[in-house]
RNA sequence: GCUUCCGUGGCUCAGUUGGUAGAGCAACGCAUUCGUAAUGCGUGGGUCGGGGGUUCGAGUCCCCCCGGGAGCUCCA
C-alpha cells in the first residue's frame, strides 16, 4: 500500500507499520468526513484523526446526533472506498484555501487555518492550535503529538508561523483531497480509498473543539478500519474479550466489590475482594520492612489550618470533603502529606536518622467530577499505599532510585508492563525555578541511571513539586497511573521541617512523596483485568475447591478440608446436591486454581483426586503430594 | 462538570403501534447419591431507578432528579 506524503511523494508502507497504519487510519477518517458530509451537507467537519485504535472525527450537527445514523454512515464510507477514490495533495495560497472553507460552511477548518499562523490576534492565551497545548496530555485538535519537528500540524509550509504572520496571504496551505471532499490536514494518507476493505463505526461521544472545556461541544465519531475483513473480526474478538476481562464485571461475577447508587465512586468489599486487598497488604508490608520503611496512620481528617498551611486549600480546595464540628473547621484528607509532615515534626531529627522513611496506607477522599468515576479505576474514597521520606539533597537520586527499584520490584512479581512519564513544573505551582530544576534533574538523572526508558510530560507536575509516574494498563488498553514519586521541597519549608547536620548547624530536607500500587482499589481493579479474575495461587481469595462426588464423601471431604486449613490454605467445601460436572463447571467460573475431587477411590485409598484450573484432571495423589505441589507453586 | 446512550426480580435480558409484567441463571423445597464444565420437578421473588406530567389507561410518551456506560475536560 502506498502513502502520499505532504511533498507529493509516494512511500510503500505496510498495514503492520505504525507510520503505515496511521496513514491509513487518517485516510479513514477522512472517508469518515466525507460520508458525513454526503449524507449531511449542513454538519461541520472539525478534524479528524488517529487513534489509538482506529480513527475519530468530530463534527458539529444541526441536530441531535446518537448511535442510530451510525450504519448509515458506515454504509456510505464503504461505498466511498468502493469508489476507489485517490487522493491528492492539493497546494494553495491561504486566501484560496479560505474562500473554499468559508464557501462550504465549514468555520472549523476556517478555524484550523487561520490557527495556523498563530500569532497574530491578539488572543494569546488560547495556545496555537499548531504548537499543541503545552500541557501536552491531549494532542491538539490536528492531531500530532507535539513532539512533530517534520511537519506543521494544520499543513502550513511554512517553516515557522512567526515569520509568515505579516504576509499571509502567499503563505501556501496543505490540503488533502480525495472526490469531492478535502480538508486541510499535514496528511500522511494513503494513497487510495480502496485499500480501505473493513471498516465498523464504534461510538459517539461528546469532544470539546480544542480540547477546551469552555468551548463548544462536539460530536465525536468513533470507528475502526482494516485493509483485510479478517483482521476487523479478529478486533472484535479482542474487543469482546477485553469487555469479559472488565474489571467491573468480574468485581461482581466472582464478589470482590460492591458499588452501590448510595456511594458513587465509593468502593465497598465484599469478604473476598478484602481477602485479595489484605494479601497485597501482607506482600507490601513485607517488602517495606525490608526496605527500611516505618509504617505509620494519620489521621482521616485535620484542622482547615493545616491545609492552609500546605498550600492544599489554596490549590486543591474544589475537591476537598470539609466538615465542621464545635466551630472549627475539618477537611477531610485528600493525600496524607500534611499528617507525615506533624509525625516528622513531632521531634527534633539529626541527619542520622535520614533518610527516614515514613510508609502509610491512607485513606484518602477526593471530590472527583462525577463523569469521571469508572468503577474502581477512579473512585472518590480510596486507600493509598503512601510513604513520605525525608533525607538530604545528597541522598536524593539514590532514593529515587531505590523506589524506582522497589516499583520495578513489585510490578514484576504481577508480570505488568509499565511506563514511566516525568511531568514538570505546571501553570498553577509553588517555589522557586531554581528548586524545580534541582528537584526535576535528580528525578530524571535517576531514572536515566537506571536505563528506565520515560516520556516528559510538560506542565503535569503536581503544584509542590515535579514527578516520575508509573503507568499500568487495562484490558483495553486505557494506561492509569498507580505508582509514583515526587520530589517536594515546598511542604518541608511551609512547615519549617528542619534536622541537626552533622556540623550541628540545622538544615532543610527534601521530602520526596512516593505510592506504589497508587491506590489500593485502582491497582485491584487492573489486577482483576490483567489477570481475567483468575489470580494466581497466592492471591486467590478461594485457592482450592473441595468437591465431594456425593454426599457420602462429606466426612472425608471435613477431613480434607481441616488438613489444608491447618497448613493455611484457604479453601471450601461444595455442599450441594449436585452431580461432580455441576461442582467442577461452578468452581471453575469462579476462577479457583485447585480442585480436589472425592469419591469412593479417594475415600478408599486415602487419597485426593486434583484438578487444575488451567491444566484440567491431574488423577489421584496423597494429599502430602498435592501440598508439596501447592508449596512449590507458592502458597 | 459537558455531549450522548442506558436503568425491568440477586444476575443476564425479553416486553410488539400506550391496555395495569415474562424467560434463563441464581435462591429455596422435594426427589436423585451420581467420577471431570449445567439431573429432574416444584416454590418464592418485581409498586419496571425516584418524582412530577399527558392520557379513560404509562415499563412503554413528556419534564426534572438520581445512578450507570462511552468519550471529552479533569486527575494535586
Amino acid at each position: 500500500m502506498k502513502v502520499l506524503l505532504q511533498n507529493g511523494k509516494m512511500e510503500e508502507r505496510d498495514f503492520e507499520d505504525a507510520k503505515g497504519r496511521e496513514a491509513f487510519w487518517h485516510t479513514s477518517a477522512h472517508v469518515l468526513a466525507q460520508a458525513v458530509k454526503r449524507l449531511y451537507p449542513g454538519a461541520k467537519c472539525a478534524g479528524g484523526q488517529t487513534a489509538e485504535n482506529g480513527f475519530y472525527c468530530d463534527f458539529e450537527f444541526a441536530f441531535p446526533f446518537s448511535e442510530e445514523y451510525l450504519e448509515k454512515i458506515q454504509e456510505e464510507m464503504k461505498k466511498i472506498a468502493g469508489e476507489s477514490l485517490s487522493l491528492q495533495v492539493w497546494e494553495t495560497e491561504r486566501a484560496e484555501a479560505e474562500r473554499y472553507m468559508k464557501e462550504r460552511g465549514e468555520f472549523y477548518q476556517l478555524e484550523l487555518l487561520r490557527g495556523c499562523s498563530g500569532r497574530g490576534d491578539g488572543a494569546d492565551k488560547e495556545p496555537g492550535i499548531c504548537g499543541g497545548d503545552g500541557a501536552g496530555k491531549e494532542p491538539g485538535i490536528c492531531g500530532g503529538d507535539g513532539t512533530d519537528e517534520e511537519q506543521s500540524i494544520c499543513g502550513t509550509v511554512c517553516a515557522d508561523g512567526q515569520d509568515t504572520a505579516g504576509d499571509s496571504f502567499r503563505e501556501k496551505i496543505i490540503l488533502y483531497r480525495q472526490g469531492e471532499y478535502a480538508e486541510v490536514c499535514a496528511g500522511p494518507h494513503i494513497s487510495n480509498t480502496c485499500h480501505i476493505r473493513a471498516l465498523k463505526l464504534l461510538s459517539v461521544a461528546g469532544a470539546y473543539w480544542r480540547g477546551d472545556e469552555r468551548g463548544r461541544m462536539l460530536t465525536r465519531i468513533y470507528g475502526i478500519s482494516f485493509p483485510k475483513a479478517s483482521l476487523l473480526e479478529e478486533y472484535l474478538l479482542t474487543l469482546e474479550e477485553a469487555k469479559r476481562r472488565d474489571h467491573r464485571k468480574l468485581g461482581r461475577q466472582l464478589g470482590l466489590f460492591l458499588l452501590a447508587e448510595e456511594g458513587p465512586g465509593l468502593p465497598f468489599f465484599l469478604p473476598k475482594g478484602m481477602i485479595l486487598k489484605n494479601l497485597l497488604l501482607d506482600y507490601w508490608r513485607g517488602l517495606h520492612r525490608r526496605e527500611g520503611y516505618q509504617e505509620i496512620s494519620t489521621p482521616v481528617m485535620l484542622d482547615r489550618k493545616l491545609w492552609e498551611v500546605s498550600g492544599h486549600w489554596e490549590h486543591y480546595r474544589d475537591k476537598m470533603y470539609t466538615t465542621a464540628v464545635d466551630g472549627r473547621e475539618y477537611a477531610i484528607k485528600p493525600m496524607s502529606c500534611p499528617g507525615g509532615m506533624l509525625v516528622y515534626q513531632s521531634e527534633p531529627r539529626s541527619y542520622r536518622e535520614l533518610p527516614l522513611r515514613l510508609a502509610e496506607l491512607g485513606l484518602i477522599h477526593r471530590h472527583e467530577k462525577s463523569g469521571t468515576l469508572h468503577g474502581l479505576m477512579r473512585v472518590r474514597e480510596c486507600t493509598q499505599d503512601d510513604a513520605h521520606i525525608f533525607m538530604t539533597k545528597e541522598q536524593m537520586v539514590e532514593e529515587i532510585q531505590k523506589v524506582a527499584g522497589l516499583i520495578h520490584e513489585i510490578y514484576t512479581k504481577f508480570g505488568f508492563a509499565y511506563h514511566v512519564e516525568l511531568s514538570t513544573r505546571p501553570q498553577d505551582s509553588i517555589g522557586s525555578q531554581e528548586e524545580w530544576e534541582l528537584a526535576t534533574d535528580a528525578l530524571r538523572s535517576a531514572v536515566e541511571a537506571m536505563g528506565i526508558p520515560y516520556v516528559v510530560n510538560e506542565g503535569d507536575g503536581a503544584f509542590y513539586g515535579p514527578k516520575l509516574d508509573f503507568h499500568l494498563k487495562d484490558s483495553i488498553g486505557r494506561t492509569w497511573q498507580c505508582g509514583t514519586i515526587q520530589v517536594d521541597f515546598q511542604l518541608p519549608r511551609r512547615f519549617g521541617a528542619e534536622y541537626t547536620g552533622t556540623d550541628g548547624e540545622r538544615h532543610r530536607p527534601v521530602m520526596i512523596h512516593r505510592a506504589i500500587f497508587g491506590s489500593l482499589e485502582r491497582f485491584i481493579g487492573i489486577l482483576i483485568e490483567h489477570y481475567a479474575g483468575r489470580f494466581p495461587l497466592w492471591l486467590a481469595p478461594m485457592q482450592v475447591k473441595i468437591l465431594p462426588i456425593s454426599d457420602k464423601y462429606m466426612a472425608y471431604a471435613g477431613e480434607i478440608e481441616r488438613a489444608l486449613k491447618e497448613e493455611g490454605l484457604r479453601c471450601e467445601i461444595d455442599e450441594k446436591g449436585e452431580k461432580i460436572g455441576y461442582k467442577i463447571r461452578t468452581a471453575q467460573t469462579e476462577g479457583i486454581p485447585y480442585m480436589v475431587i472425592l469419591g469412593e477411590k479417594e475415600a478408599q485409598e486415602r487419597s485426593v483426586c486434583i484438578r487444575k484450573r488451567e491444566e484440567g484432571d491431574l488423577g489421584r495423589m496423597t494429599l502430602e503430594g498435592f501440598l508439596e505441589m501447592l508449596r512449590e507453586e507458592g502458597i
